[in-house]
DNA sequence: AGCCATCGTGACCCAATCGTGAAATAGCGG
DNA sequence: CCGCTATTTCACGATTGGGTCACGATGGCT
């Protein structure tokens, strides 16, 4: 499924061309009405829907989808500005399926957008899962498992386990752990990082003394 | 289901022509109340509701009305001028089931000739509804129901809560909350967002409690 | 204009989480 | 086995994040 989505604005334009890509669309960006109408008639079977925005320089939105309407029925939104609080029976009259007045959310963009199309291959999302010995963690849903019990892990908890199971094998200093999951300006004694590891350890159970290694002198690692 | 459409402005008759086809409607277009009585005497059956305007050419809305009413209950909603609003008496006398005076949203209009008849083959759309555990959200009416009770959410309680059930139990973080809810371009604390999850809770009750989880340091999520 | 529902924000409180130092323990080389 | 150092463990006070509440702002509706 293709988008074309036409705005003047390059934060905005680049702001739904991520979303709208994080949703499985496949997205073509226009900066004007010249520029929409130029890709949408080099391909127009290839593009499902058309997002407008109204404001745009050279040939606004209405123009757009008035030359559109000549040769296609692909369904067709308007961004409206506000202070444009433009006739919604304009909108339809110019052919225009639905048009959202901005400031929108992103949620009802969507919802209006997959009321004119189907939704696609949403089911592409590969499930945002580390695995390690029996230890699950789904980064979506922010859910841990050991052998299928869940675990209630801290943030701090859950953060280092992240990098040590994604790193498997790979030894960490203590300043390298708080760097990285403390963050690069953390300030503080490197006994933190002991006792968080003993607490991981203890939550862990057995599987923490088995995999979780210190290596003296160096740091700690998830055994491989 | 098919609509019978009556009116002489040929441009509102196309826009409305559109408009309903593009709701699922099949439609029949008539030009004046002659061409209306036509149409519907040809096949009465066939006709689940007719949209009448008042002023027409030969016979007018008023008379078309009269003398379907001789023969036929179906459903008849009026379109009236602006400056004909004292007829609105006059239009229930005549038999017309609604009135509609001009200009009029066509949402509206879609409302009213939605609670007359069915909804038409739902065949293109696949009923708009969301089920969780007792929770019920029809998109289509914007209807939420807890175990067959219906619940009153803002509009903003009812967005985070389609957002979360369609996604369930994927962690959104406060500022995903924010973005995707109140608008990319909000800007405001994120303690906003704890309140309406707290109203959230309290007004779904058990269910809020038991499923509407927070994840300390990331966000919220409906439990899985 | 006035009313009412809804919304956003700051204040306050509580509980979860965190950081620290000190004492206890383990590892390692001689 | 000894002594030294690194690590673990523990307890406690500090900090943070979240729930709740009340108030004022806003905006739609009558």
């Amino acid at each position: 499924m293709k988008l074309l989505i036409a705005d003047d604005e390059s934060k905005l334009r680049q702001l739904l061309s991520d979303f709208f890509k994080s949703e499985g669309y496949e997205v073509a960006l226009a900066a004007d009405g010249r520029e929409a109408l130029e890709i949408f008639n080099a391909a127009p079977e290839d593009v499902s829907l058309i997002i407008l925005d109204v404001m745009m320089p050279y040939v606004d939105g209405w123009r757009v989808c008035k030359e559109i309407r000549k040769t296609s029925r692909v369904p067709i939104i308007m961004l409206t500005a506000k202070s444009e609080e433009a006739d919604e029976l304009e909108s339809f009259e110019k052919g225009a399926n639905d048009y959202i007045p901005k400031p929108f959310s992103l949620n009802v963009l969507l919802a209006r957008v997959q009321a004119r199309i189907e939704k696609p291959a949403a089911a592409s999302e590969p499930a945002n899962v580390l695995r390690y010995n029996g230890l699950v963690i789904d980064q979506d849903t922010h859910e841990i498992t050991l052998d299928g019990k869940p675990l209630n892990l801290t943030p701090i908890e859950y953060e280092v386990m992240v990098l040590l199971i994604r790193n498997k094998g790979k030894v960490y200093s203590r300043e390298q752990l708080l760097s990285l999951v403390w963050g690069y300006d953390y300030y503080g004694g490197d006994r933190t990082v002991d006792t968080h590891m003993g607490r991981l350890r203890s939550k862990l159970n057995d599987f923490g003394v088995k995999y979780l290694k210190t290596i003296r002198g160096y740091g700690y690692k998830l055994d491989n």
